[in-house]
DNA sequence: TGTAGACCATGACGCAGCGTCAAAGTCAAG
DNA sequence: CTTGACTTTGACGCTGCGTCATGGTCTACA
């Protein structure tokens, strides 16, 4: 199976400018063909695309979504059992909602909000993302803070300690990401994460490392300190967790 | 009763700033005290934003919302009936995606991107929301063509026209609104709309003139030609309106 | 082999519906 | 008469896209 973007978007019932922006944030990365740029959906893609679709609709925000999907845990069975919980919520309030209209039609005079109340549904909801985001390690708060710095908000000390990092990362950009320098840079950022945010673990670091390359202003803000940056860390540190898996 | 904002906003379970917004776009305007400008929020306000949360939970836009509410044959009864129909389309939606797990659950591999599907419902939105903007003659599309041209968008010989009827109400607007030159002003004005847009009866006109002050865009565009134009061409309209009512 | 027409890419701007500050004014209690 | 809770307006930020504009790509048919 090989979609367009045009094709996956009819099968899917969002528009293609959806699938773009998806791509964009790094929350569902098709294949790329490397000399046009063509997006080219598989199969993975679409049950992925299934799975996001389900989790808007119970009002996840995108990067909550992205963060549940990342989460190396991630069970589909509970995760399935997790969206019933959600969608009978919703539904419950609906029915309520419905009661009082078919109580106005009668005549009763009732003017509850109460109904209207959905921070029950929203205090679930936000426990799960939550959770996600505990186990996959604060990745979208650390991403933000990234992005912060590279951007150059941020002069301080630790700032410079990282963009250091990345100017080794840049000069060793043409080398080979599986070399013991490439390897030394790898356990220094690592070392540098585990320092300054959380406890970065093999397996966190991976993740990360995906997103070097799949999360475009990650990627961008990485390639500034020189083109092929992001890809040549993300491989580097793929060359690292495959050595220790 | 007589609640603050924030009073409001409790009772209704929405902020505060939800409320500012709704004033803002003239939704909900509340009674102002001249000096302070201090909300307060009496029992129609309260009424009235119940009907706005029913309409926004069943996803219609604000401005339709509003358009719906400013329709002056709106009929609460039938308001209330078309209400149910929808909330029942968005519930059985939900049934369907909760079917959809279930089926899921039981192991069967079901890949449907119908459950998603909201074609429907949302035909079913829009056809509601353009018959009550049909009814309340276009509102929405001529005030953002007044917008425009108050912006200084468009040069046309009927943005000339328009902004001397403007000046004009300028020129007047320390005098009675039930004077003459007043009333014959409005009449000027309702002949524009009439020649450039649709017919303008008197009730679209009476319309218009609460907009003109309870619109907050609206009310700046107008008073660019001297503060106290929107309140003035308002009074003159209504004067106008009750004089033939 | 050209070329037309349908498809695709990126980039940029716009929009609704607020959240979230900052700065300043208001009100009731002590 | 001050303090603290509450209010105002204004401005900027955010998400999740829609909607161009501009330009490359792919396939089909002449």
């Amino acid at each position: 199976m090989r979609l367009s973007v045009s094709q996956m978007a009819k099968l899917c019932g969002v528009s293609a400018r959806t699938l773009r922006y998806y791509g964009q944030i790094g929350l569902l990365h098709p294949e790329t063909a490397a000399d046009s740029g063509y997006r080219w959906y598989g199969e993975a893609d679409v049950a992925r695309m299934r799975q996001i679709l389900f989790y808007r609709e119970l009002d996840f925000s995108l990067s909550d979504i992205r963060d549940i999907l990342a989460d190396p845990h991630y069970d589909k069975q509970e995760a399935l059992l997790r969206q019933r919980r959600l969608l009978r919520m919703k539904r419950d309030r609906l029915d309520r909602l419905l009661a009082l209209v078919e109580a106005n039609l009668k005549g009763d005079k009732i003017m509850e909000f109460q109904a209207f109340d959905s921070s029950e549904l929203e205090a679930a909801r936000r426990e799960y993302a939550a959770e996600a985001k505990a186990r996959w390690g604060d990745t979208d708060a650390w991403r933000q803070s990234q992005e912060k710095l590279a951007a150059g908000q941020d002069w301080s000390a630790q700032a410079e300690e990282m963009n250091a990092i990345f100017r080794r990362a840049a000069a060793l950009r043409d080398t080979d990401p599986a070399a013991p320098e490439a390897r030394t840079l790898v356990e220094d950022w690592k070392q540098f994460i585990s320092t300054h945010c959380y406890d970065c673990t093999d397996e966190i670091l991976a993740g990360l490392g995906t997103m070097y390359t799949a999360d475009e202003r990650f990627r961008k803000n990485l390639d500034r300190f020189g083109g092929g940056t992001a890809s040549f860390l993300s491989a580097a540190i793929t060359a690292y967790c495959g050595s220790r898996g």
